[in-house]
This record gives C-alpha cells, structure tokens and sequence, in this order.
DNA sequence: TAAATGTTGTTATCATAATAACAACAAGTG
DNA sequence: CACTTGTTGTTATTATGATAACAACATTTA
C-alpha cells in the first residue's frame, strides 16, 4: 500500500531522457533502481523505485526482452542490470537500426514522388528552429552561382556562415552588411561595417537575437528574425516579387548614414 | 468523411520505424504523404495519408515543431518535407543527444551504488537475447587468466569468438569440443572435433542451433541454448555447484565415443 | 503439529493520459 | 451562393499507470 514515492528530480529528467530511447517510465525507474542496487528482488525494486510492487514483475518482464536486465533462477528471483554504457548502446542502435531503414524508404518514396514544377518560385515559405534554418541557409548559399548579399545581424552562427562563404567559387560576388568583423577579409567578400538603424536597434520589448537577409543571385531570398527565447522564424522565397522588396530593403541598409 | 484508406504494407512498416524515432503514427503518415506531394495543402495531405481532415493540422504544426515541415504563407496554406536525409538525421542526433546524457547520468548511479559484495558467485542467472548473450560471453572470455574450456555448437558466433580466444594472454590454455573447425589451429589453441552425441543429435522437435558450455579458470561458466525460432537463452553462474556439474558434462563430452 | 503471519508471484480490475477519429461550425474564397 | 479551409469540441481507442485480491509457499509462534 505505498504511494508512488516522488523520484528525485535528477531520475525524472533521466527517465525523460530513457522514454526518447523507448522506455516507459516504469521500465525506466525499474532500471534505474537496480542499477542502485544490483541483485535485487522484486520487492526491493519496488521499495526503491516506488513502482507499485504488482507492476515490477511485468516491467522486468519487458526489460529482460529489451536486454536490459538478467534474472536469477532463485526464489524469490533477482535481477540485475546489463551494465549502462551496454544498455544505452543497445537501445540506442536499435534506434539507429530504424532510423537506416527509414531513411532509405522514405529516400526512395521521395525520389519516385513527382517533384511539383513550379517548384518554390511562388511560395513563401515559413521555416521554423535554428538548426532548421541553418540547415536550409547553408543549402541555398552552397547553390550561389553568381552573387550573395547579405545583411547580416546574428550573434550566432557567424563562423560557419563565413566558412561556408568561403567555400564558395571564386567568381561569386559576395557583399556583406554587418556590425562588426573580427580578423581579415578574403578579397572575394566585400564588407560594409555598420550598426543596425536606430528604428531596429532601440526595440527594447523583444530581445531581437538575429534580423538577417541574404539574397542569392537575386533569385532567391531568405529573411531570419527572432530571438532566442521565442525561437527563431525565417522566411524563405524565389519569388520575384519578394526578392524584390528585399533587395529594396538592401539597398536601404548600403545607402543609409 | 473519409475512413482511414488501408496504407500500403511498406508505409506500416515504415511509420513503424519513424515511431522509434519520436514521431506518432500520423506525423509519420503525413510525413510520408509530403513526400509523395511537396507542396500539397491540408487536404491534399489527407487524401493521400488518410489522416482524417482536421487532424491534419495539429500533425502538421507539431511536424513543424520538429524541423520537418516548412509552411508557406498563402491561402490556403502549403507545406513543404525536409528532405529525409536531413530529417532522420535531425531526429536521430535527438535521441542520441538523449542517450549521451543518460548514459553519464545512468553511469553515475552505477557507480555510486554499492555493489553487492558477495557478487555472482552463489546465483545462476537467466540471460536472455542473442546479443545480450554474446556481449556477456565475450566479456567473461576477456576475463580468463588460466584456462578455457567451450563446447561449441552453434553456427552463428563462431567468428567473432575465435577473435576473441586468439586475443587472449598466451598462457591461458584453450580447450575446445566442437562439430568441424575449419582454417589452421593456433598453437594455443587445442580442438577436438566431434559429433555431437546421438541423444542430442536425434532431437527432431526444437530445431536446436546452440548448445555449448563455456567455463572459465574453472571458476565461472556459461551455457547457452535455443534456436534461433524460440530464441537463445544463456545461464551463467560463479556457483560451485554449476561450475562442476558443467565440468562433469564437459568430461563426459570429452571421453565420449 | 496447527494456526498465524508474512512473502512472492500472478491475475484481474480500474484510472489516466495520449493518441486517433469524427462531427460540427465559422471564416474565407471564388 | 457553393465550396473549401481552418478551427473547435467531443467521442473512441489504446497504452500505460495504479490498485486490489489471491493462491502458493515459507516462516514464525503457540
């Protein structure tokens, strides 16, 4: 007759962290308790992991198929834990296992799909999460065929922008509108040092973390805004009608002061 | 008023797999219906997955959430798949975000605890699982100082356990009963190939493909059986009692015939 | 030894939360 | 207007979490 006894707070995140890996919060209690204390009985478990004691027997059923744990052929019967590095590797390559089968599937669904043809030309499109935009930012300046105009205002993310910047042909044509630049600069970017106007600098509400355009070959665009506590939202668009409101605002920053 | 459209038997298995991954049935179905469709509106997606109408959206703005969509701005609304390649690798660099730190956490418990002093020695464990089996038998081969003794019945394995005997301090001495050996022999090495005996032999019903005993420095063994329908089960024990009962059966095999 | 007590392992039952499925409706669009 | 889109709320359905009851057995105590 005991009340589920509260974990402490480090089992909970743990057990957060054990559920991606495929454990229920039982199976993840389970195991933590034994780890504390190897060659326990059912009842043992149930006194360190406040898991009811009727629902140990079936959760260390499940962990003994996942391979987490052995049992003895004594009565009562012990258990204990495959030790964590072992657990964790196995768990985790049977996720990987999934995921490489996944990921050729859903390659080979994508490949055969009739890719639309207008493609992206009309469309704006929203992109949500840092890495997200990171991700589809470095694609469309790897495509730059001709020139890249960037302005640039984000703490974060400026080494690899500049590296992949320079992994670029030669012939591409690169200017830069930015507050600050540290080291030398490759002869094939042009930078223009400058502080953001007064109208976007003196937002004290939002803690404006990143307000950047770059604008590929004047064909395409992408605009990242947010902050780091409310995320950060990107814009992304081939169309003509918005590269053009975005080269304007370009020409804005270079002329402004 | 659609009913759920069966899927093809591949797309089960697929969204499957994704569900590893952290994605429920529907944000794995809708996923795979943008694929077939970039740029499709919510009804689109519908008619393709199945995924009833309404639930549509919230799929989406949680697929959103996860970097695995991007959504345009116009009316109707339009959504765009990352690409699967970026996308499982997105999900899986999660998990194994997850795992990395459970595994320092998990790694602490473990040795923090207190390990009971007593040890194996007086239990006999129940292992179950292939590889849970053969992570622990290699492990306790690592172990041996003076000698080994196997007998060895089962197909699979047989590589990877030569690897490791031949890895072994050259003065432990191995001793192996098995049903053919093919390649030399290592010096430190002593093989007596047999057939197994008929009582063994003649066992029409289990379709056996393991049977072996392993017994290291005389003081711990192992002993492994199965088939591969049923799965493979393994004892391991430090009792004295197993160790010599499988002594006795180690001898017998060894005079026999 | 017989009765009382306690433990183990099993089963059945109930509760809760997450997901899935459906119906209805308001807003927008041509 | 007819139609579609997007939103909301409600109802299954399922997996998991939680409790209670019980038979089998071991241990203690009179």
């Amino acid at each position: 007759m005991y009340l589920m006894a509260e974990p402490a707070a480090q089992t909970v995140a743990l057990a957060e962290s054990l559920k991606s890996l495929g454990l229920t919060k039982y199976e993840a209690l389970v195991y933590i308790a034994l780890l504390q204390a190897s060659e326990a009985t059912a009842t043992e478990i149930h006194e360190i992991s406040g898991v009811p004691r009727a629902s140990v027997y079936p959760v260390l059923e499940r962990l003994s198929q996942k391979q987490l744990v052995s049992v003895s052929n004594t009565s009562p019967r012990r258990f204990n834990p495959e030790r964590p590095d072992d657990a964790i590797e196995s768990l985790l390559s049977s996720v990987e296992h999934d995921a490489a089968r996944a990921k050729t599937t859903l390659n080979r669904i994508y490949s055969q799909s009739v890719r639309r043809a207008r493609g992206d030309q009309e469309l704006i499109w929203s992109i949500h999460g840092g890495d997200h935009i990171r991700l589809r930012l470095l694609e469309m300046l790897q495509a730059a065929d001709e020139n890249v105009r960037i302005i640039f205002y984000w703490d974060h993310l400026k080494g690899e922008l500049v590296e992949r910047l320079l992994s670029l042909k030669k012939e591409v044509k690169i200017d830069i509108i930015t507050d600050g630049w540290s080291g030398p600069v490759p002869g094939q970017i042009n930078v223009l040092v400058k502080a953001p106007p007064m109208e976007i600098q003196k937002e004290p509400v939002t803690n404006w973390q990143a307000g950047c355009v770059f604008i590929v070959d004047k064909k395409k665009a992408m605009v990242v805004m947010g902050s780091k506590d409310e995320g950060f939202t990107a814009l992304y668009s081939e169309s003509v009608g918005f590269v053009r409101f975005f080269t304007m605002y370009w020409n804005f920053f270079l002329n402004w002061g």
